[in-house]
RNA sequence: GUGGCUGUAGCUCAAUGGCAGAGUGCUUGACUGUGGAUCAAGUUGUUGUGGGUUCGACCCCCAUCAGCCACCCCA
């Protein structure tokens, strides 16, 4: 035991439990990801630091990233999130991409902070992103999205809502109480900190960034006022193409809904559990972000879904899937060692014919072969012993009715076929 | 990066500074061709790691590693 070497911190091991949940995972979000049309990709691990230097801050990037320098010196990054490079790589190929693209990928990305439920140093997400539609319906279409994935794992609108606002709503009524432009930026952070301070140190970051007493009252009416998003027709008409799906029950409109990151310009928006704990993803439209990296100006939106956070809030609703972990539900024991052959060779046919079979691999007492299957979850259990090798039956048992059957072996496929079809 | 809690058998957890235990699991048997139930016997440890205090440390002190919680931050 003390002489384990230890993982590295924050880094995950998947034993095939945890792996079957991710594989699960992966599986309902590529289902929805493809019944939307959207196309699966991937961006490299290893990208430059100046990738995300230069559009989400240095401070960023430095302290909650894994940087270092490669044999010639140059900085690499983890990839901390896959934005960025899904810029990159539209704008790399600007001229012969068809757009509008969709595209969804599901990966590994690294961050460097001390881990903790929910937050792990090694993670997976699931990144969705619809680029180059700048319309109302492209909005109202990754919501669906989102809306969709959580009917499809079980999750409910009283477990589960997605917030939502609009930059460009805030901008208006932000200006409309006397917010110069150039203050925009100041008083979304202002809004996005809310949450995460105390009303004191909130009322001082305010007079700090240089808003008025006067200012901070009518921000703050702003923030109570649940029906502002009646002042958008934009957001009105998202509503509507939503609740025309049957989905507006997961959407919420909040204002406080802001979203830390500078580039998102339109609609923003994440979702919650109900009964508290982490944002469980989040995203938003960035129009700035493919012309940032180089390339023509191309507006997008996406959002992105961390594998730790999602499975703790199935966990917690007690809709976790229950995957049984072995492929194979026959499992072939070996009597002795005069009717082993029959046993492999009746292995051999069945796998010949399209089953998952598993071969017990030693002589042991069939007590232990059973358990065996019974601990493996294995529900089809073979024996080929003198009797049958003499008779030319094998005995079929099944674990979970605790029923037994002896047929010939000529018709033991089709017997397991239609049995297992059940 | 800051503050706090925790670390004992494969797992869940006990043990006033004085012999390191229980449940569960595992092995074997009751049951010489049958798991999951029941009963019996057996088995499981450098108490995370490294130092220190003490006649004596799972227990107290220091360091370190890991996990958890709250900050910070959110990709």
């Amino acid at each position: 035991m003390k002489t384990l070497i230890q993982g590295v911190k924050g880094a995950r091991d998947f034993y095939p439990e945890e792996m079957a949940f991710r594989s699960w995972l992966y599986g309902k979000l590529a289902n929805v990801s493809n019944r939307f049309g959207y196309q699966e990709y991937d961006g490299p691990f290893l990208e430059k630091i100046e990738l995300y230097a230069a559009k989400s801050g240095e401070e960023l990037v430095k302290e909650q990233s894994f940087v270092f320098p490669d044999r010639g010196g140059e900085l690499i990054t983890l990839r901390p999130e896959l934005t960025p490079s899904l810029a990159r790589m539209v704008a790399a190929r600007q001229n012969e991409l068809v757009f509008p693209l969709r595209w969804w990928s599901f990966g590994p990305f690294w961050r460097y902070e001390r881990p903790q439920k929910g937050r792990s140093r090694e993670f997976f997400q699931w990144n969705i992103d619809l680029v180059g539609a700048n319309s109302r319906e492209a909005d109202a279409e990754m919501l669906a999205v989102a809306c969709t994935f959580f009917k499809d794992v079980g999750l409910s609108p009283k477990e589960v809502a997605i917030a939502i606002n609009d930059r460009e709503l805030m901008e208006a009524e932000l200006l409309s109480v006397g917010i110069s432009s150039e203050k925009l930026m100041d008083v979304y952070r202002l809004i996005d900190r809310r949450e995460k301070m105390s009303p004191e140190n909130w009322t001082n970051y305010a007079s700090e960034i240089g808003l008025t007493t006067d200012q901070l009252t009518s921000i703050k009416g702003l923030l109570a006022n649940t029906q502002l998003w009646r002042n958008s027709p934009a957001l009105t008409y998202i509503f509507e193409l939503l609740n025309a799906q049957g989905l507006a029950d997961y959407i919420t409109y909040d204002p406080n809904i802001i979203r830390g990151l500078d580039y998102y310009t339109g609609i923003v928006f994440e979702a919650r559990d109900m009964e508290g704990g982490r944002a469980i993803f989040g995203g938003g439209r960035y129009n700035n972000l493919v012309s940032d990296v180089g390339g023509q100006p191309t507006g997008g939106l996406g959002f992105a879904m961390g594998d730790v956070v999602i499975k703790l809030t199935l966990e917690k609703y007690d809709k976790l899937p229950r995957i049984n972990l072995s492929p194979a539900r026959i499992l072939v024991t070996v009597f002795d060692d005069a009717s082993i052959k029959a046993s492999v060779l009746l292995a051999y046919q069945l796998r010949t014919a399209g089953l998952n079979v598993e071969l017990y691999p030693e002589v042991v007492k069939l007590a232990k072969q059973f358990k065996y299957a019974d601990r493996k979850q294995i529900n089809y259990i073979l024996v080929l012993g003198p009797d049958e090798v003499m008779a030319g039956n094998v005995t079929i048992k099944d674990l979970a009715k605790g029923l037994q059957t002896t047929i010939p072996v000529s018709l033991v496929v089709d017997y397991l076929h239609k049995t297992l079809d059940e």
